[in-house]
This record gives C-alpha cells, sequence and structure tokens, in this order.
RNA sequence: GGCAUCGUGGCCGAGUGGCUAGGCAGAGGUCUGCAAAACCUUGUACAGCGGUUCGAAUCCGCUCGAUGCCUCCA
C-alpha cells in the first residue's frame, strides 16, 4: 500500500519566506526535524509545552501519513548564559551555586520534571534528546572551521562569531527581517567592558572564571560554548548540514535562530534548514505570563487546581485539547472560562467517540463519510490547522448522536471509516487520552448504583415521583449523575 | 524608540475580496413525570478613521491597543 504522504499534500508557513510553502522532504519519505529543547534549570513554563505540543502534533501527522521522521529535541544543559555581558553566567550554574548543589543535580531535578510533565500531557518522546554538555567535541571542531574561515575571532579565550564580516557576503537577518544596520543603532549598550568588537558579536566559546564549575577544555581556555551553538553541532550531527524543519518558540527567532543560520552558512555555506517554523506565545488573562506579576501558572497546578487564576483542577487531555484548538501560529490567551468551555466540548467528543461501538449500521450512509475524512486531513495539510479540524470532529459529534437517536443512518463500510478516521486524528494525531466521566470506578459501585437505580425505575412505574427524586438528587450530591434515556437510565461519576 | 506579529459576536477561537466555521454560554422548541443528555431552530461579529473596488471583516494608509524581539526567555 502507498503511504498516505504520497496523496495528501501539506502546506507549510515557512518563516523564512512569510508564507505558505508546498512541503517537499529533501528524501522522499522521511523527514529531519529539530526543535529547540528546553534550559533545565527550572520547572518547564506552561509555554515552552505550548510550543512541544505542537511540534509533538506535527510529528505525530508527519508519522501518520507515512513519513519516517527523525525528531531531535536537544535539553540545555550548559552554555545558556545569563545575559551576554563579559560577566554573564550559565544559568544552570547559577541555579546551582544559589542552591548550593552540583550543576548535573539542577540539570537532572528539571530534566525529570520535564519529562514527567510532557509525559502528562502524552506528548511522544523525540527519536533523539541530546544534551548540550554531551556535545563539546562537535561544538569545538565548529568553532575551528568558522575561525579558519575568517568569521570568528579569540580574545582573551573567548571566541566570537564576527557578525560585520560575515554579513559582508551573507544577510544576517534574514530569518528575523532585521538588518545589521538597525541592529547597530538599536543595540542597547550593556554594563561592563566588552572583548567583542562589535556589540552585535556573539560569542562561539566563553572562557570560564576561575570559581566557575563548569568548565571544559578546548584550543583556546578552560570554558564552556555558547548557547546558538550547540543547536547548530547537534542539529548537523543527528541530521545533517541541510535538514528539513526547524522549529522553536517565536521568541527564539531572534537571535538565537539567526545565529544558527549565520553558523551553518559560515561552517557549510549553504543554508541548514528548508523550513523555519515558529510557535507563537501563550498569555494568561490577556497578558504576558510572568513570576514576578503574579500572572503565571505551573503546568502541574493545572492538574491540581492549586492555583488561584484557576477554579478547579483540569485532566491533561482538556488542557491539551485547549491548546489544540488554537492554531500553533496565533498567541493563545489562557483562561479560566477558556479551560472550562474547552473542557465541555472535549468531554462531548469523546463521549460521542465512546458511542460509536454502540451503533449500528444500516443499509445506507445520510452523509459523505469520505469527503468529511479528507476535509480531516485537508485541515492538517494546511499548516496544521488544529482548530479546523476540531471543527470537523464536531461536525462527526454531531452525526454520531443523529445516528444514536435514530435521525441519521450509516452504512457498515463508512462506518468503520468513520472509527478509524476519528481515532486517528483524536488520539494518534492530536494526541487526546480518552478519560470519560463514564468511568464508573470499581465494579461494586456500579453494583450498588444498579440496585438504586432499579428501586428508583420502580418507584417511577408507581409514580412515586417524590422517592425517584429524593434517590436521583441524593445520588447527584454523592457525585453520581443518573441519565434517564430511551433504554433505561445510566449513570457517571464525576 | 526600532523591528515583527496580531486586534473577529457575551467568552474562546478559525477563516478571508461577494456564499455556514466550530466550541462554550444564551433564547425558543422536541423528547421526558420532572431533570440531565441529545436533537431541531436561533446569533446581521470582524479595534477606529480614511482609501482602492460593482462589492472589504478580508487589499492599502493612518490612529489606537496587545504580544514578541531588540539584553536571558518557548
Amino acid at each position: 500500500m502507498k503511504p498516505l504522504y504520497t496523496e495528501q499534500e501539506i502546506t507549510i508557513y515557512n518563516s523564512l519566506s512569510g508564507q505558505k510553502e508546498t512541503f517537499k522532504p529533501i528524501n522522499e519519505g522521511y523527514v529531519g526535524m529539530y526543535v529547540c529543547g528546553p534550559t533545565v534549570y527550572s520547572n518547564v513554563h506552561l509555554g515552552n509545552v505550548r510550543t512541544f505540543m505542537s511540534f509533538d502534533m506535527i510529528f505525530r501527522y508527519l508519522k501518520h501519513l507515512g513519513y519516517k521522521v527523525r525528531y531531535v529535541r536537544n535539553i540545555t544543559d550548559a552554555g545558556h548564559l545569563e545575559n551576554d555581558a563579559d560577566a554573564g553566567e550559565d544559568r544552570i550554574a547559577k541555579k546551582a551555586r544559589l542552591e548550593q548543589i552540583e550543576p548535573m543535580e539542577v540539570v537532572q531535578r528539571y530534566t525529570v520534571d520535564f519529562h514527567n510533565i510532557l509525559n502528562n500531557f502524552n506528548l511522544l518522546p523525540p527519536s533523539i534528546e541530546p544534551t548540550a554538555t554531551g556535545h563539546i567535541i562537535e561544538q569545538i571542531e565548529i568553532i575551528k572551521t568558522i575561525i579558519d574561515k575568517g568569521l570568528a575571532y579569540e580574545v582573551n579565550g573567548s571566541v566570537y562569531f564576527d557578525v560585520l564580516k560575515y554579513n559582508e557576503t551573507k544577510p544576517y537577518g534574514i530569518l528575523s527581517k532585521r538588518n545589521v544596520e538597525d541592529l547597530i543603532h538599536n543595540t542597547r549598550e550593556l554594563d561592563g567592558q566588552s572583548d567583542k568588537k562589535n556589540p552585535q558579536d556573539f560569542a562561539l566559546w566563553k572562557k570560564a572564571e576561575p570559581q566557575h564549575i563548569m568548565r571544559w577544555p578546548s584550543p583556546w581556555s578552560d570554558g564552556f560554548p555558547g548557547w546558538h551553538l550547540e543547536c547548530t553541532a547537534m542539529s548537523t550531527k543527528y541530521l545533517g548540514e541541510h535538514f528539513d524543519i526547524h522549529g522553536g518558540g517565536m521568541d527564539l527567532k531572534f537571535p538565537h535562530h539567526e545565529c544558527e543560520i549565520a553558523q551553518a552558512e559560515a561552517c557549510n555555506n549553504h543554508s541548514p534548514v528548508n523550513y523555519w517554523m515558529h510557535a507563537n506565545m501563550l498569555i494568561m488573562n490577556g497578558k504576558k505570563m510572568a513570576k514576578s506579576t503574579g500572572n503565571f501558572i505551573l503546568p502541574n497546578e493545572i492538574f491540581s487546581g492549586d492555583n488561584p487564576h484557576i477554579t478547579k483542577a483540569y485532566t491533561p487531555s482538556v488542557a491539551r485539547f485547549f491548546m489544540l484548538q488554537a492554531h500553533y501560529r496565533s498567541i493563545l490567551d489562557f483562561t479560566n472560562n477558556g479551560m472550562l468551555a474547552s473542557e465541555k466540548g472535549f468531554f462531548r467528543l469523546m463521549d460521542a467517540i465512546n458511542l460509536l461501538d454502540e451503533l449500528k449500521p444500516s443499509e445506507a450512509s445520510t452523509i459523505d463519510v469520505n469527503s468529511w475524512k479528507q476535509k480531516c486531513y485537508d485541515a492538517m495539510n494546511d499548516d496544521f490547522n488544529s482548530p479546523i479540524l476540531i471543527a470537523n470532529l464536531f461536525e462527526a459529534v454531531k452525526f454520531i448522536n443523529q445516528l444514536k437517536e435514530g435521525s441519521a443512518s450509516i452504512s457498515s463500510e463508512d462506518l468503520e471509516t468513520l472509527k478509524t478516521t476519528i481515532h486517528s486524528f483524536t488520539f494518534d494525531i492530536l494526541g487526546l487520552v480518552n478519560v470519560t466521566k463514564t468511568e464508573t470506578g470499581t465494579d461494586k459501585l456500579s453494583a450498588a448504583v444498579d440496585v438504586l437505580i432499579k428501586l428508583r425505575q420502580e418507584a417511577r412505574a408507581n409514580k412515586n415521583f417524590a422517592l425517584s427524586d429524593q434517590i436521583r438528587d441524593e445520588l447527584a450530591s454523592a457525585g453520581i449523575m443518573l441519565q434517564d434515556g430511551k433504554e433505561g437510565t445510566s449513570f457517571t461519576t464525576n
């Protein structure tokens, strides 16, 4: 059977060109994708989760289409400076100093936290998850090459990329649509003396001060690599000099990704990436999320409900559903009302999916299941438009409910198509997990409730509505909801 | 201050030169002893001001606002 990608054509919004482009991988059937991972110096930010969730959905869809995807997402465990000044401190090292523990303890703690959170949100692990500290040698090799090409210089044991020199032959700023002139005029003065020739230059290697514990030997000094370099080193190592997709948060466009382009161009003389993709920011209650203002929520607090900005706990799939209801390129506002609406919608979707197995096929279908199915693909093919996909899923929800009440019909072949399609898109591609309210807990509980339902039915048959309502109300206050349907009474717990 | 992206009905959030987004909430109805759920019906929105056009929410300009980047940040 031919893989799906031979019949489904994807378009991707490429940040480099500013428009949607038809996706053509470099090697047919294979996709190389790199996404900048977290710096593991504190608990993962919810906005960070949204970015990785977006690329998880993209990873899942590419795999669904039959591509062999190598998805590389790094862990930054060294080199990420507090600021660009010479006294700038490595974020990991700073945290270690503050907490009086080994830097690698910081890394371990927050790497574990990161993995736990992503697991909760049902993100698939990437194919390779390399660390910056594991690729010091590769980074040193790249620095040597850039120095040999005359595009980097050493000062006092540190090595800097010469942006102005680079800009003489290749444009610096093509991704973020800036030009070097503007950068020169707008670069703010930094405190302290600088070894750099120009403020726009960025560090490839930093000499470690004597008190620094994170240090590696190099031809220039005992020190540590610059932040931008690790991604170039690791993406090149695992995906080659030229690969398909590079993703990350919008805020990484400049300077991080711009610097990656410059480094790779300096080394290899060609562009490293065909499609640059950027996920947009997550804000909360209309404002930027920031610990300092209290406008902030940790992923864990969503699951526990333990945060003043939300009124209840939400299961991770509800949060996932909430985020995927927005397109990855638009700003998303996290609000309690938005979460409440998503929760209802999510359970409505799950309830319908759980009805599928009860449906009875008939001779003919009253809707065109195949064209509905293609509409789902069309949505995802159009720059991974998950909100449109979800709207299409709700079209199916309505149809399923109509089937259930008998106002629509479906052939057995179409029913199969409907089932497999809705399952693929909901669970495999959107990565939602089927947690239903209708999970009844223990068998003993259902047995006990069944007894009460039976008693209530007898009361209703005798028109003893006072008793029947009493049974329903008291069960409700115990968190057990009864629903009278055509085929008897069922119950859900919450 | 500069650059970028964006500004959609009560809320969230797609779309985009003329024709339905979808979800949540609301209103009316069907069903039900009553509820709940479900189904049917129902919403003349596109920041403001100009301009282009037979026609703009959709293109252009300006104003205002938000977010991001310009210094670490997903």
